[in-house]
DNA sequence: AATTCCTCCTGATAGC
DNA sequence: TGCTATCAGGAGGAAT
């Protein structure tokens, strides 16, 4: 589930809750997930210590710790978040817990075990040996970024969208509501793409995952003429209300419109809102 | 370099 | 009801 919108969420979360509170305990019900380091070290480096900020680049969450280095956690399909209080129900797949004084606690969530954990010595050069692209919502991230990023691949645009190592942080969902909003079909081939058309990505790009973070990812909270909004339900364009069609890109289940998301440079100009 | 396929793991849902 | 097949908001690796 989670792409940059919601991992953005988590970090929001973590700021609001669990800052500054001395981690008295620490449990890894899923030592798999860890990696680079030990469980053992991961704890020791845990343990007595307390977070002191936090970052976040694509779909990776760094909570920096106090004395230097940072826990990583990446959510994979099933990730999540959760903070809650002794006699509260806690999540149903707890991998590792972070325990405060007073009963509180910090637990990464994963159904399916495909996240990830870590220790991080240091954020900047872990983002530069993984290579990961821009992140979309960072402030640097300009036109002139953006362009420079796809100059980097050639091929169908949704799976250069998903490719982490262009721009960090979008996701199959994601991806899909970008190029509907952008009026590009999925599989145009970015060597093809018109300045106009590479304009009007940046834009919906930066539109899409701020309008989403804003509604805190509850779909309910956006507007029913984004996409994402009818991929589950109707399977309709909101726009013209059309049939979705179905095909796969970059590995992906993608919907898209055939009759607003079109190749060629035939798109009349629309934004909406 | 791009593309396709497979794999990791667990659960929900659709179809028979 | 019970069974099986399919699919899922990620991503790394292998083969072509």
């Amino acid at each position: 589930m989670p792409e940059l919108p919601d991992v953005e969420v988590f970090r929001r979360r973590l700021d609001a809750t669990s800052l500054r509170r001395r981690i008295v305990s620490v449990a890894i019900l899923a030592p798999e997930l860890v990696r680079d380091v030990s469980p053992r070290t991961l704890k020791a480096r845990l343990t007595g210590r307390q977070f002191r900020s936090t970052r976040r680049h694509g779909k990776n969450l760094f909570a920096e710790l106090s004395g230097g280095g940072a826990l990583l956690l990446h959510f994979g399909m099933t990730g999540d978040l959760a903070y809650y209080h002794d006699g509260e129900e806690a999540p149903r797949h707890v991998r590792l817990r972070l325990d405060f004084p007073g009963g509180a606690h910090l637990a990464f969530d994963d159904q399916r075990k495909f996240g990830r954990i870590a220790y991080v010595e240091n954020v900047e050069t872990f983002i530069r040996n993984r290579r990961l692209g821009p992140d979309p919502l960072s402030p640097g991230f300009d036109l002139e970024t953006f362009r420079g990023a796809l100059r980097k691949k050639r091929g169908g645009l949704k799976a250069a969208l998903l490719d982490q190592r262009m721009l960090a942080g979008i996701g199959n969902l994601y991806a899909d509501e970008i190029l509907f909003q952008s009026g590009l079909h999925p599989a145009i081939r970015i060597e093809a793409l018109a300045d106009r058309a590479v304009r009007a990505l940046y834009r919906r790009t930066r539109h899409v995952l701020e309008k989403a973070v804003a509604a805190g990812v509850e779909f309910d909270r956006l507007p029913r003429t984004w996409l994402l909004r009818h991929r589950d339900t109707d399977r309709r364009c909101p726009r013209c209300g059309d049939p979705l069609a179905r095909m796969t890109a970059g590995g992906r289940t993608t919907y898209y419109c055939s009759r607003d998301q079109r190749k060629g440079s035939a798109n009349k100009k629309r934004e909406e809102r």
